[in-house]
DNA sequence: TATTGTTATACTCTATAACTATA
DNA sequence: TATAGTTATAGAGTATAACAATA
């Protein structure tokens, strides 16, 4: 059997190729995959810790700090006294993280876009429900966790 | 949107995952990804050059210096004089690593039935069509190249 | 003058350990 | 005694530059 025609390597490929132009279109807003995937866990309920935050992302908390050092200079959270905790930061959007987020979501739209261009409606749906299901098979957990850390490509 | 009602999510997702077991389980073969790629360019037109198998699988030619000593070390290829020129190696697979290259293959096929266990022989082919499409689409090589350089996970 | 293989160097990421302040 | 955040350090990986031999 040929190693293309097989559905895993085609996975893997694509795969890292989807978020290699990721990495690459969001570098402009000055993020990372991580740090889209901080910002986003904390668009819903504001305040988490960077513990937590990292227990989502499934990195370890040395790197949450450096992730969160790197919203907070650029003024996307804000590290506040934790209501409960008060050892721990409750990590909190600003008003232009939420700003950013949408345009991240343009970003993403768009790659969805350039990437499903040669399958019409019906095929992408098909696509997204196979990719679900095997996607929960794995275990794979849904919220977020691409596989961060990716820096945009040096060639792009 | 949610971020995992996403297909390029999910691709990411998938593609990460597929390629972090793929590591793991050819761990216990001596091999890492890229070690699998450099074999299996060679299985068919044997004696390419560092450099051409460095195209190939779009790495620099130091980072294929290391990669065929590795291989070298383990008795699965060896450097021959180049025929046609005198500053190149023909590096050329042993009877080892067509061995090797059979487990590996056999290891891969598990892997591609432990992924795509919850479909059917229909939702497969379709999958399997899809991912062809999309990443002809992108202009992905057909070859090889799976992102290599991934390790066997620590907390595997 | 350009290219193949090689080595050396610097830079980045990641992993581990340790420290402090709380719990 | 354990945990949250932080910092420092060492290791692995990657990238760049340079070199010798050959084209």
């Amino acid at each position: 059997m040929q190693l293309d025609d097989r559905s895993v390597f085609l996975l893997s490929q694509l795969g890292h190729h989807v978020a290699d132009r990721f990495a690459d279109e969001l570098a402009p807003l000055g993020l990372r995959p991580a740090h889209f995937g901080v910002l986003t866990h904390l668009r819903d309920g504001s305040g988490l810790s960077q513990q937590q935050l990292a227990d989502l992302l499934r990195v370890h908390r040395n790197v949450m700090v450096g992730l969160v050092d790197d919203l907070e200079t650029q003024g996307l959270v804000r590290r506040a006294p934790h209501p409960e905790d008060r050892r721990a930061h409750a990590v909190q959007l600003t008003g232009k993280a939420r700003t950013l987020l949408r345009e991240a979501a343009t970003v993403a739209d768009r790659l969805e876009e350039t990437v499903l261009a040669p399958l019409d409606d019906g095929e992408r749906a098909q696509l997204a429900a196979l990719l679900h299901r095997v996607a929960e098979h794995a275990g794979l957990p849904p919220g977020v966790h691409p596989a961060l850390n990716r820096r945009p490509s040096r060639r792009g």
